[in-house]
DNA sequence: CCACCGATACTCT
DNA sequence: GAGTATCGGTGGG
């Protein structure tokens, strides 16, 4: 993980072409525990007032999506369902609420500790497979200890204890579009193939 | 394989 | 008060 991290200027592209040049970059957390990385394979781009499946649908401006109002390359931490934490990348210049949200990695390194993170408050089963652990936008978050106090972290100073680090690009063909999940509130709009996902990764939480 | 269902608490009307 | 960018478990084809 000797990577640069991604400059200001990757964010600062609107949210559809940010989420496929995501996938295949490095997603880095440092806690006092250890660190934990993986590769992004599954991403959604969220595109601002127009879209309705966003946040921002319509203008909106609340507390909890301020965030993705400001500038690009900023994380936007959401709590849902009375118990889950998911992570986007804001995307696009300030003032056009656009992000891209982190469904899924394959982890690279601190498989351990991710092990350990899902297991907390749980009945004991067998463990995890090891590309399962970070699989889903909540389980991504869990593995990786993100929760509110990440809010507005910036991803592109290497200092950051949450951080996306440069890496080749993925080739096109591998890059699989599909409808976002969980957003059939949005109507035609949940329609919309704006889910990408890397083709055959075994992390990807979902058939895509 | 699919369909539903409950958990659980924050966010905005 | 209603709705939710989820997950994991259960129960039926």
């Amino acid at each position: 993980l000797r990577r640069q991290p991604l400059d200001r200027a990757f964010f600062a592209r609107d949210a559809l072409r940010v989420a496929r040049s995501l996938l295949g970059k490095i997603l880095v957390r440092e806690t006092k525990d250890g660190v934990v990385a993986g590769r992004l394979v599954e991403v959604e781009a969220y595109r601002g007032p127009h879209d309705l499946a966003a946040h921002t649908a319509g203008g909106r401006r609340t507390p909890r999506n301020e965030v993705m109002w400001g500038p690009p390359g900023y994380a936007y931490v959401y709590f849902v369902y009375g118990m889950h934490w998911c992570m986007n990348a804001v995307a696009a210049k300030e003032g056009a609420p656009e992000a891209v949200l982190l469904r899924a990695v394959e982890p690279l390194e601190g498989a351990d500790l991710m092990q350990a993170r899902r297991a907390e408050g749980r009945a004991k089963g067998r463990p995890i497979p090891v590309a399962r652990l970070a699989s889903g936008p909540a389980n991504l978050c869990k593995a990786f200890a993100v929760d509110r106090s990440l809010n507005a972290a910036d991803l592109c100073d290497p200092r950051s204890p949450l951080r996306l680090l440069d890496a080749p690009p993925v080739p096109l063909a591998k890059i699989r579009a599909t409808p976002r999940i969980g957003v059939d509130y949005a109507g035609d709009h949940a329609e919309l193939p704006w889910r990408f996902c890397l083709a055959g990764s075994p992390s990807v939480s979902a058939d895509g």
